[in-house]
DNA sequence: CATGAATGAGCTTTCATTCAT
DNA sequence: AATGAATGAAAGCTCATTCAT
């Protein structure tokens, strides 16, 4: 179906990046093991040498995506104090909004894939999922109780911010006009409104 | 034969429903037509007499859907001249909150398995979600253009809106406190942030 | 690799005789279920219509044929008297002959494939099983407590016996020269011996 | 990687105690040469080093197995006069038996998996099948030709001994309250009692 | 309207085996 | 004497779909 068998280095590395593309284009159940090892240009028996199974292969993409995700978030936050809450959540946006647009086939994968995780690992993967919200909620709480903040929901001002960057993975079209840069700047804007931060 | 065979009435209805909850639960390639008929209590082949395929099944969902959402939308903005940007911006909240809490399988399944449908299915429904961003378009770019609505952004300002009120029927869970009147609320007063609304 | 794909009649009886065949030349591991579909004439997920499993089908198959001997037994035995252990173990060495003889197949399959039923259905099918020992203990012990029989260590006595008879199925060729009936006398007369009977 | 993963020791040997358990255990079919190699605490290939195929290494069991069979039938008939038929029967009975418990694995391999030796392999094994039963034959023979044995039928007689003795390998448990000595003395008796050999 | 029986293509996975090192 | 990486074939099983009734 697809004539992109081609090796791209060692094997385990070549499975991921099929995986990835093959993922995101039909969802994990649409796609098909036979697809993944073909466009890593290796034989289906090879992917099974570095995978036990599918749903391993799901589960070590989204633990990857998730833990580069947090470094850059930790990266970003690394030199700011915890009392400037307005840096603090620019900077978690700036490092959000870059992700999803710089790794968006990454994005797309961990936001869809989730919900086909099965039980045993699934809940080992449960506790990075609750970390991205509290990554978020940390910084909108302590703005909130220092007064930075003034939004008469925090929980959901985060939600809405969360969901807001987020989503730009489904719309953004590299090859278009906005850059990553822009959009940092319009939804820092938009997220210190959803917060209502007070002016600077 | 199956666990959860539970007859419900004639069968168009039955098989809407019964495909509404397995489609839910697990994605359109994880469902199987199978599981479909089991649930709704009916025979294969009489799931085969409604619908020609689990493709049509799935497009005469997502369509019915859509339209239900439709249907809610421009009731709630009837009444309402175009010039009341914030009325009808706030309305069209409402609208989006409480079909999100109230038919959150409903909204989950549009969500998520737009992508599914195949060709031909595909562009006849695309208009239809093209719509859906209409009709937030051109409320907030009416607004801006009379000036109630201040983002600079319109175009992100609508994406975030519309972000932050689909996100709702991931997360929200009908047993907790939160009432749909109370989302409207929140939900109302931080669209209204994000497209920098005048104060009323 | 077979020619003799011919159909045998209704789906279900036609599965179970070719299940016979292919289970007994190859042993179940050895057999695919695709030569076993081939072999009755019919796809392989007809098959799957009829059986949800290789392991179910082999459990099917062992159930019916040992059910089927046991009817055997019970017939044999219904008009003897109980105290009549001579006769009565006579009977039961004719009935267990001439199974062996004319369901060579059957007798080779549950005597080697037991092995292989896994938990679930072993559990059920183990009852069966010690049916099987018991059907021959009884008759042994019995005639050992009314000294019809003088055997000092009937449980090896009855193993032995068994053991004697069920070899047959093992190496019978019924193109030979010995008869059904031949060998029903020869091993009437050895199982006599083993257990030390009285003489006439 | 692998649960059971004992290092045994010098690669030949090792392999040969991890096949025997694996096929013991699950079969030839059902065995794999992964479980096999993984038992032993070698890699697959060093499984390659040693055997050119599974198949060679299920023939190198069996031949290793019978041979050290009829080491012990030789040695135990060594000393004992062809006249002596009674003595020579007993004697092989005793050595059957001993093998029987103390080699209980490898008796049950012998005698299950034969079936699945191949063309090449079998014929040069069949010679030992063959062998094994004329040992037993020649003694019942010949004891029957002297007039120490009143059977009337000494094939059938040679059988029903050579199935009650092989059978202990699949019933006998170590941690039970009989002893191989108890065995040989229990079914020198029931196979003396087949033969109708004349009261010593 | 509805069913029971069947199909062919496809699925994930496992197998025995090989080969460069 | 041994390994890690790979392969092609085949395994058991499920899928959406069809068709005679």
């Amino acid at each position: 179906m697809d004539g992109g068998a081609i090796p791209r280095g060692g094997g385990r590395e070549a499975i991921a990046a099929a995986a990835r593309e093959v993922f995101h284009e039909r969802g994990y159940h649409g796609a098909s093991i036979r697809d993944i090892a073909g466009r890593a240009g290796l034989s289906l028996s090879a992917l099974y040498y570095w995978h036990p199974s599918k749903q391993d292969l799901l589960a070590a993409l989204i633990e990857e995506h998730t833990l580069e995700y947090f470094r850059r978030c930790d990266e970003a936050l690394a030199d700011i104090p915890l009392t400037d809450s307005t840096a603090r959540l620019a900077a978690l946006v700036r490092a959000t909004v870059v992700y999803r647009v710089e790794q968006q086939v990454e994005s797309n994968i961990s936001a869809r894939e989730w919900r086909n995780l099965e039980a045993g690992q699934g809940e080992r993967l449960e506790g990075l999922r609750t970390k991205a919200s509290t990554i978020w909620a940390d910084i909108v709480d302590e703005g909130v109780r220092l007064g930075t903040f003034r939004c008469p929901h925090p929980a959901d001002a985060r939600r809405a911010a969360q969901a807001a960057c987020n989503a730009i993975a489904q719309w953004y079209r590299p090859d278009g006009t906005l850059s990553a840069e822009d959009l940092v700047e319009r939804y820092t804007l938009i997220v210190m409104r959803i917060v209502d931060a007070e002016p600077a």
